[in-house]
RNA sequence: GCCGGUGUAGCUCAGUUGGCCAGAGCAGCUGAUUUGUAAUCAGCUGGUCGGGGGUUCGAAUCCCUCCACCGGCUCCA
């Protein structure tokens, strides 16, 4: 008999060579229906895998990441018998699961693709294949017989992934007519599988090398429930609206234009103002914290880049450099502002005592981004980031993270980011040569993170070997309307600038003294964060942050001075307010600013004008009644400052 | 940059296998209507069909090429 630790801590005895679905169905019959997989001393198994050790388990269900892990895995190998099936010579790569659902990376042969007209022929035959109730069975095997299968199936990658792997650890899955080299865990078998969808097709290169063969990588989704699956199209309907380019064209934010070029968007009035209003409100943060503005131009000499290291890591797939007509100067289009800030610092001998020095400067910048990359204003070429610089004493680290952080949280706190985490990336402790800077410094500096972070409570993972070469970092992570993960800001540690700018201080014992540096963007870049604004609010923004807040609707032409005098009045209230004074009636009028998302609408007619009130609608919230222009005016003031309060 | 897809009016889209001056709705303009809580009616304007080249008697439609956008890959100071 072995002992079975459940994770409520009670233990229960079997047979030895107990498999984790036999234990569900001995715990109830109902988890049988529902276990997809289980974890055994930590690792996750097949439900039909012999267990003849004492363990202790977890179960998984779909509500487990385990659990979906197993389910979609298992799904994608159903995806590949379905294209097996269908695409006769088929060769394929690697098919995890990824966040939402699974890829499988395909090579078709030469000039075959699949189209988006395909799909549905795959979707069924996924279904016809999975409600087969296909059992997915685990085999052990040797290296030597691994390689021999598949290369008598000519399956080249699959040939290429075992030779990479270590001997006598090699599974195989099969279910159906589909083999397949993988670690597992799968479901027990294909009939849990109750809905499929493929969701597009793309290239990837095999193992993520430019130089190599690219794939076709096929990604579907998968649910145990059909109506999960319908729920998902909604979401993804739902995200479909919210997207902010699509949204910045109809709210008239921004746009883009071909011959300004790619990747190079134009704020819209409206766009401007919002934007505007953003880094208005972070700067009167900042203010608050000893934050002092500075203000650097575009560009910086080649020499200043090559100071700073950029040059050599990133020269070469940057804007190339702008020539000066006769003196034969080279020039580069700024790609971040910590030079010039560094340049700033140097500007005259600094004591301890003046540290530390905040530079903070919205700072345009300009990245030469693969085409392929650009998307919307989250992935641009010109950008403005809400950069700071903390210049400070070693000593002064841990404190300096802290009141960043305070910041990134009342930050978020106003903006209703309500959910959030954070990645701490500290240095590879087995790679300790790719980093600059010395073992005590980067032990201080990751200590100073961690400690930062527990002292304020933060969500937060850990990443070993993520760090910057030159410092270790803190990442937010925030999750929007909609459940979206969406990465804004970060705070980086830097000991590199500081050595190659040679700054210095003189301490307190009369010597020159590094000091450690601070790079901070809350919002991370203005453009990103905008658009994360927009798909978070659904263009409904904060009402302190929405180009109009008010729109005064006339019921007819001759209420069109009442409307006038209310409308001034509310601006001169600051409540920005404009007329609707189209020749429409009141209905259309409503639903025209309704769909507009103005937050409030003011209806002006006989009996608004003979009693000096206005008519009150709230976005999304129908008819409030009717008030005097004073008490809306105070209402609208009061509501922005329980919002926003600096 | 790479693979695949898309590109018709400011926006959303029709335009079958190449064939009269390229269409609709919304938006815009003009006029009528003077309106009470989510679309008043009528008329009009607007497109070198992404750019260039080619095939053809004839191209939005077929071919080549460039550009932009979309989905990914690679990259991200």
């Amino acid at each position: 008999m072995i002992k079975i630790t459940l994770p409520d801590q009670s233990v229960r005895e079997y047979a030895s060579g107990i498999t984790g679905m036999d234990i569900a169905q001995s715990i109830s019959p109902r988890l049988a229906k529902e276990v997809l997989s289980i974890t055994v001393n930590g690792d996750v198994w097949d439900l039909s895998r012999p267990i003849n050790h004492d363990a202790s388990i977890k179960l998984h269900k779909w509500d487990d990441a385990e659990g979906k892990h197993a389910f979609w895995h298992s799904s994608a190998h159903l995806m590949a018998e379905a294209l097996q099936e269908l695409y006769p010579g088929v060769k394929f790569g690697i098919g995890p699961a990824i966040e939402n659902g699974f890829y499988y990376d395909v090579d078709l042969g030469d000039g075959k693709t699949i189209s988006d007209a395909d799909f549905i022929t795959i979707e069924n035959k996924m279904q016809e294949l999975a409600s087969r109730k296909l059992d997915y069975k685990r085999t052990e095997v040797a290296k030597n017989q691994a390689l021999e299968f598949f290369a008598r199936k000519k399956e080249e990658y699959k040939v290429e992934l075992i030779n990479d792997l270590e001997d006598g650890t090699i599974s195989f899955y099969e279910q159906g007519n589909f083999t397949d080299l993988c670690r597992g865990p799968h479901l027990p078998n294909t009939e849990f599988i109750k809905a499929s969808k493929i969701l597009s097709v793309a290239g990837a290169y095999w193992r993520g090398d430019e130089k190599r063969k690219q794939l076709t990588r096929v990604y579907g989704i998968t649910f145990p429930k059909k109506s999960m699956l319908d729920e998902y199209i909604v979401l993804l309907e739902e995200a479909k609206k919210r997207d902010h380019r699509r949204l910045g064209k109809e709210m008239e934010l921004f746009t883009f234009s071909q011959r300004v070029g790619q990747g190079l968007p134009l704020w819209l009035p409206k766009g401007a103002q919002l934007r505007e209003r953003l880094e208005n409100f972070l700067k009167r943060v900042q203010r608050g914290y000893g934050y002092e503005p500075v203000i650097t131009p575009h560009i910086g000499q080649k020499e200043l880049y090559v100071t700073s290291g950029h040059y050599a890591k990133y020269g070469a797939d940057s804007f190339q450099p702008i020539h000066t007509p006769a003196e034969g100067e080279e020039f580069l289009l700024k790609p971040m502002n910590c030079p010039h800030h560094c340049e700033i610092y140097r500007f005259k001998p600094r004591s301890y005592k003046d540290l530390p020095l905040r530079f903070a400067e919205f700072g345009t910048v300009y990245r030469y981004e693969q085409s392929g990359e650009l998307h919307g204003l989250t992935r641009v070429r010109g950008f403005t980031q809400d950069d700071a610089h903390i210049f400070c004493r070693p000593d002064q680290l841990k404190e300096e993270f802290i009141k960043v952080i305070d910041i990134v949280l009342y930050i978020f706190k106003t903006l209703e980011f309500n959910e959030f985490t954070a990645q701490i990336s500290l240095r590879d402790p087995n790679n300790k040569e790719k980093y600059i800077g010395s073992d005590e410094n980067w032990e201080k500096a990751e200590r100073a993170i961690i400690e930062a972070s527990e002292e304020k409570g933060l969500k937060t993972t850990v990443e070993l070997g993520e760090a910057a070469f030159y410092g270790p970092k803190l990442d937010f992570m925030v999750r929007d309307a909609i459940g979206r993960k969406w990465q804004l800001g970060t705070i980086q540690v830097d000991y590199n600038l500081p050595e190659r700018f040679d700054l210095e201080y003189i301490g307190n014992d009369d010597k020159r003294h590094r000091p450690v540096m601070i790079h901070r963007a809350p919002f991370g870049s203005m453009e990103r964060f905008v658009a994360v604004l927009i798909e978070h609010t659904g263009g409904k923004f904060p009402l302190w942050l929405t180009p109009e807040q008010a729109v005064v609707l006339p019921i007819s032409e001759k209420y069109n001075d009442f409307a006038k005098k209310v409308s001034n009045i509310l601006n001169n209230s600051d409540i920005r307010t404009a007329i609707d004074d189209r020749n429409e009636k009141i209905g259309r009028k409503i639903r025209d600013n309704e769909l507009k998302r103005i937050p409030y609408l003011l209806i002006v007619g006989e009996k608004e004008f003979e009693t000096n009130t206005i008519s009150v609608r709230k976005q999304g919230d129908g008819d409030k009644g009717s008030m005097s222009i004073e008490d809306f005016a105070a209402m609208i003031t009061k509501e922005i400052d329980e919002l926003i309060k600096y």
